[in-house]
DNA sequence: AAAGCGGGGTC
DNA sequence: GACCCAGCTTT
């Protein structure tokens, strides 16, 4: 493994910062977040970045904020409607868990984001990474913010060669940060490391050419910035085959039921999904009779839609049916018509077959 | 330490 | 197609 130790003790601390931050202040883009970076505001956008990029986070900032403008709001929110806000974001349980940290603040702290990293570690959903960025940008302390854009801009300036896969290689970059970080801005500090890995700094084709720590960059010195940092890939996805149903009963309305509470897109809302590969097809009529007492009539497939989520595919043949009566279906579904089910929060995938409709 | 957890953009 | 994104929780 190579010294990066020696690079950490060549590198002019000093001049790094400035250069960062000049540079920050200078090309910095106007995010709405920025307007009024308090910690609640800071703690939202934190969240909906995680794993996701800003052009996709700003629609749903606009639309959370309007929504849900304080801790309070949020607090005595129904999670159907944070739900419905968040709905074709991902990652659901990233609402889920900032509804209930936030229903801790407002209790426990009188509504006050707490200022302490024992504290605000502790509320759902704020990990390391998220701990020290609303910190620095909210409350100025000098602590790291580690992410992605952190680790590989790091990783090109002190030449680190450690797998940034791997999940005790944070802290090796936590470590560096503690002993680099401004203590006069630290909000400009850590911003700017994330900005200059989301605009120069890029993952593929960096733009060293308007970079403004190209002087301290090893990578940069030993032409190695298209090979750092280094990252071992994940193994691929398994695919699931599903038949979806499309149900209708007398009044045209249309069977929906509510996912389980836990695992994928919990407490999210779908058309009954039957897992082809634990089923045989020519079987769903009886299976549909036990399941919901009713009787199910097969029109035609309408479609199919391939989805695809970063662990798994989904392979989903959709099919048109109708059943004579049915009007309430105990918890295993409810038909609505089409206005009572669109105030509902439905996965992409099936937003896709609601449009079919 | 590894797996589970979304969806969209880029190359 | 593969990769990656202002990661966290659970196993």
């Amino acid at each position: 493994m190579y010294d990066y130790q020696s690079h950490l003790e060549e590198l002019d601390i000093q001049a790094f910062k400035t250069d960062l931050i000049q540079w920050f202040k200078e090309v910095h883009r106007n995010l709405p977040w920025r307007h009024d970076p308090t910690p609640y505001h800071v703690w939202v956008s934190e969240i909906m970045l995680q794993q996701t990029k800003v052009d996709t986070v700003i629609p749903y900032y606009h639309r959370f904020m309007e929504k849900f403008p304080t801790p309070e709001a949020l607090a005595k929110a129904d999670e159907q409607d944070v739900l419905k806000v968040w709905e074709g974001l991902g990652y659901y349980s990233r609402a889920r868990n900032l509804q209930t940290a936030v229903r801790e603040v407002v209790e426990e702290y009188n509504g006050k984001v707490p200022d302490n990293p024992k504290e605000l570690g502790k509320l759902k959903g704020v990990g390391p990474y998220t701990k020290g960025a609303i910190l620095s940008i909210a409350f100025q302390e000098p602590i790291p913010a580690v992410d992605g854009n952190v680790m590989r801009v790091i990783s090109r300036i002190l030449r680190i060669e450690e797998d940034i896969a791997k999940a005790k290689t944070r802290k090796i970059f936590e470590g560096i940060i503690t002993e680099i970080i401004s203590q006069h801005d630290p909000s400009s500090f850590n911003q700017g490391l994330m900005e200059l890995g989301a605009l120069v700094c890029k993952p593929k084709n960096p733009v060293c050419h308007e970079c403004p720590l190209q002087v301290h960059c090893q990578a940069y010195k030993h032409d190695l910035q298209q090979t750092l940092p280094i990252k071992s890939t994940s193994k691929a996805q398994k695919t699931k085959r599903y038949a979806v149903l499309m149900i209708r009963n007398d009044n045209g309305e249309i069977l929906v039921q509510k996912r389980p509470e836990k695992g994928l897109l919990a407490n999210l809302w779908q058309f009954p999904m039957i897992p082809l590969d634990e089923m045989d097809f020519k079987n769903l009529i009886q299976w549909f009779r036990n399941e919901y007492g009713l009787e199910l009539e097969l029109d035609k497939k309408v479609t199919n839609i391939k989805h695809v989520f970063s662990h798994l595919v989904w392979q989903l043949e959709v099919y048109s049916a109708t059943v004579k009566g049915g009007h309430v279906v105990s918890d295993k579904g409810i038909f609505l018509d089409y206005g009572e089910l669109i105030k509902l929060p439905f996965p992409v995938s099936h937003q896709k077959i609601i449009q079919l409709i």
